[in-house]
DNA sequence: GCCGTTTTCGGCCCGACTGTTTTCAGTCG
């Protein structure tokens, strides 16, 4: 079994406070404090564990009380509050919120004065109209709950490839619909979070009334949750919950400021327009009556004195005080990729030849591209020695017919112990040697950490294949010491990959954000195993910008020469790149 | 409970939609 990261357990206890708080009705600053001290410690990269209280009030939202809650999980594995509230607030109760429309105040009171306290008890209730007597309550809400109880499986969230394509047929669809202005989809879709929660579709419009039935009476709806007049929600066949706000024109870039999240950003947004006596909404940024700005995000930004800030980083985790700060980092844009240094062919388990993933990378307007089919230990893929150095010569042929530059690489397989599958002596032909692991993701901490360190520390590999392992909804990430790994690698001149693919991006955002502190070189590649999976760079690219990654932190990004002697390594000289 | 470029006390984002309400509370994002 594989343990979720120290700061994710934390969080997830912080977040567990916050909900028995609020099921409580507890004071809702005092909630949001323990809302905002969760998001900020999954959000940090630093090992909590290792932190004394000190440290721990240095995370931006972690006074004295919630450090010490902390510090007491950490030294006695309880919370003696926390299992206090559990008690108070009883067993279960907190797994109603799950409930779409059951927020904390009719999740205590169902509990209350029904005993109720599972999401299966819940529903017996509402079949039974035990409900609909309740004060507050009524039949219909009695009939939204029950629908609810039947939809409610934990948060599903889809995978950001998934999405986008959601994402794009809707757009395009509401596109046909002549009242439609300006379009987008907004929320963590825009940021490009890993996964998304709901798809939240913008539209300027100064008719929204056909915009919405167009929405709502769409063939791929199959259940309408809301529907007024500038806002909509629906249930799409897929299960995804979508979301359609209509704004006037001229508060566009305010809307999709606002639309596009974070939450967490927003606030901050809107706090610091209260502290320069203004009001920030999603209709403008307000001097009273009188609007500021309100057309562009750019707009809005400036007038708070702030440049525009991209919207992958736009979480709370620093952005707006470095963007104040005139210190925003300049981070990696789709252009500066001049290069893809992992891919397969059908040799081994891709499905295009060499000559079409080549062609198909020349097209992108690449400078270089690598070859990195795997190595025989995966042993469905039956490589051998001598097809790869066939396919050594086949590249190095087409190479001299193409503009691009050939790297012959090879994606290895990191055993348990941290040995690589060809032997050594073969190792130093390649041009490229990218080392991922794919077996035994659950092993103690130590030995996954002495695992990687040992492949980082070999001479000729140059990039850590999707370090986490990680496969989205599938595979939790295997666990190792981020630190360790992360200072080695940038000692030994080892690239930590950001896997484009949408099932993996890995690294994920906020340990790419860990490794480039530490100094490492990042490789964003696309891994792909056909044509059409080389347009995936871009979901490498905008995971990088999500860890405030620069162009300078990527190796394909560099110029030839510059990579080559990153590739070099501990190769012997005669057998450089 | 946290936080500080007017603050160590007194603030803490803002608005839409729904259902049960004759003016608003709850929920959501």
């Amino acid at each position: 079994m594989v343990v979720p990261r120290d700061n994710d357990r934390v969080a997830e206890l912080l977040w567990e406070y916050a909900d028995l708080l609020s099921l409580q009705g507890a004071d809702r600053f005092r909630i949001r404090a323990y809302e905002n001290a969760a998001r900020s410690v999954a959000g940090s990269s630093r090992d909590l564990s290792s932190l004394d209280l000190k440290a721990l009030t240095s995370l931006s939202g972690v006074g004295k009380a919630i450090a010490e809650k902390i510090r007491e999980w950490f030294d006695t594995g309880a919370i003696a509050e926390l299992d206090a509230l559990r008690a108070e607030v009883g067993a279960g109760v907190r797994s109603l919120l799950a409930v779409p429309g059951l927020g904390p105040k009719r999740a205590a009171a169902v509990h209350e004065a029904r005993g109720i306290s599972t999401v299966e008890e819940l529903r017996a209730a509402a079949q039974k109209g035990q409900l609909r007597d309740l004060p507050g309550f009524g039949a219909g809400t009695e009939e939204k709950i029950l629908k609810a109880t039947e939809t409610v499986v934990g948060e599903r969230r889809i995978g950001l490839g998934v999405a986008l394509g959601l994402a794009e047929a809707l757009v395009e669809r509401l596109r046909d619909c002549p009242q439609v202005g300006e379009i987008a989809s907004a929320g963590s879709l825009r940021r490009r979070r890993d996964t998304i929660g709901d798809l939240d579709v913008l539209v300027a419009s100064t008719d929204p009334a056909p915009v919405m039935e167009a929405f709502v009476g769409s063939d791929v709806v199959t259940d309408v949750l809301a529907h007024g007049q500038t806002k909509s929600s629906v249930m799409t066949a897929e299960g995804i919950q979508v979301d359609l706000r209509v704004v006037a024109p001229e508060a566009w870039g305010a809307a999709l400021l606002y639309f596009t999240g974070s939450k967490a950003h927003n606030v901050k947004l809107r706090e610091m327009a209260i502290r320069a006596g203004l009001k920030l909404s999603e209709y403008g940024l307000f001097d009273g009556d009188r609007v500021v700005a309100s057309r562009t995000e750019d707009e809005v930004y400036a007038a708070l004195g702030l440049s525009w800030i991209p919207p992958t980083l736009r979480e709370d985790r620093g952005e707006i005080e470095a963007a104040l700060a005139g210190e925003l980092p300049d981070v990696i844009e789709l252009s500066d990729i001049r290069g893809d240094l992992h891919g397969h062919t059908d040799l081994t388990d891709g499905v295009a030849s060499l000559q079409e993933m080549v062609r198909a990378a020349e097209a992108k307007g690449y400078a270089y591209y690598a070859i990195t089919d795997h190595a025989p230990l995966l042993t469905m893929q039956r490589m051998t020695p001598e097809k790869v150095l066939e396919q050594r010569v086949a590249v190095r042929a087409l190479e001299q017919r193409s503009r691009l530059r050939l790297l012959h690489g090879s994606e290895l397989n990191i055993a348990r112990d941290g040995s690589l599958d060809w032997p050594e002596e073969f190792l130093d032909g390649f041009d490229v040697l990218v080392a991922s692991v794919h077996s035994h993701f659950d092993l103690p901490r130590d030995e996954m950490t002495r695992r990687l360190l040992r492949a980082i520390e070999h001479p000729c590999v140059n990039v850590i294949g999707h370090p986490t392992a990680r496969r989205m909804g599938k595979r939790p990430a295997i666990d190792f010491d981020v630190e360790a790994v992360c200072k080695a690698a940038a000692a030994t001149g080892t690239a930590l990959e950001v896997n484009a693919s949408p099932e993996r991006l890995d690294l994920p955002d906020e340990l790419a954000r860990a490794a480039v502190e530490y100094g490492v070189k990042l490789a964003v590649s696309t891994d792909a195993h056909s044509i059409v999976h080389l347009d995936n760079m871009h979901l490498g690219v905008a995971t990088a910008q999500r860890g405030w990654v620069r162009k300078a932190d990527v190796v394909n990004a560099m110029p030839w020469r510059d990579l080559k002697r990153f590739l070099a390594k501990g190769r012997p000289a005669s057998r450089r790149p």
